[in-house]
DNA sequence: TTCTTTTGTCTACAAATGTAGACTATAGAT
DNA sequence: ATCTATAGTCTACATTTGTAGACAAAAGAA
């Protein structure tokens, strides 16, 4: 199978797995099954999907399946995010980050963080941002 | 046919649409064969799923269909990255914020305003937010 | 008025996705 | 040693998505 991006159901895959790290099918079944309401059987081809991938690594213990994330989790996330934001206007990023942000929990340090690349951004940030989406 | 969400190839015609306003299938079909190269019908096809799916509103004129967006497209923004966000771990809303600020274009007034949230959001933030994955 | 180009509507079809049953080989229970 | 619950692998099937051709009707060109 091909390399393409982790769909909805995966993504919640992929997060029991970051979460419980290296784990095994029964678990990842237990607790899936119970938290969207699957048959095993989805979980299964989901795992499978995952592997096919490279999302997902198989190690064998004896003939049980040990599964691990194949990819950092903040790496997933930044591609998953960074792909919407290319589908995207650009002159809309601004007043899409202030929404998200208005939206999420964060802590104090997460965001005393933010206000430091942003403050850093801003030496060197332009007047305003031009629309592209008729170009090229 | 149902509503879903917008779709890879949807987004480029929405765009497109956001663009100009209202506007006729052959100016569609114009600019996103050059740009995406794809046929006409293709075009067409993705024209009207996007009225099937309540993103498009069309109206005639004569026999000539308008084209024009059902959607804000500031809302269309927010409910997809909103969708992306539901499915991370709450943990790394921060470093992917962060990250994601890094690597697009924002004028200073975007950023003035982001700051300006932040610091709002800052007063009442908790030190610490904690993972949720394995809940519900 | 007849031919050609536009536009619009249908149909098509492979690949991806969501979801799950069937069958098989064990490992554990008795 | 035999039975049963598990875990693993295949197959299945409806939808959605990406992409596009076929055909009809109307509009413009000659």
């Amino acid at each position: 199978m091909e390399k393409t991006d982790i769909t909805n159901s995966e993504w919640e895959v992929m997060r029991i797995v970051w979460t419980l790290g290296e784990t095994t099918s029964s678990r990842l079944i237990d607790i899936l099954s119970k938290k969207m309401d699957w048959s095993s059987s989805t979980i299964k081809t989901l795992l499978s999907r995952l592997c096919d991938k490279e999302f997902l690594g198989i190690k064998k213990d004896g003939r049980k399946n040990i599964y691990y994330s194949a990819i950092k989790e903040q790496a997933a996330y930044d591609m998953s995010v960074k792909r919407v934001f290319e589908s995207m206007c650009c002159m809309h990023y601004g007043e899409t980050i202030h929404e998200i942000i208005e939206n999420i929990e964060l802590s104090k340090s997460d965001i005393d963080s933010i206000i430091d690349v942003l403050n850093k951004k801003r030496e060197t940030a332009p007047e305003e941002v031009h629309c592209k989406c008729l170009e090229e």
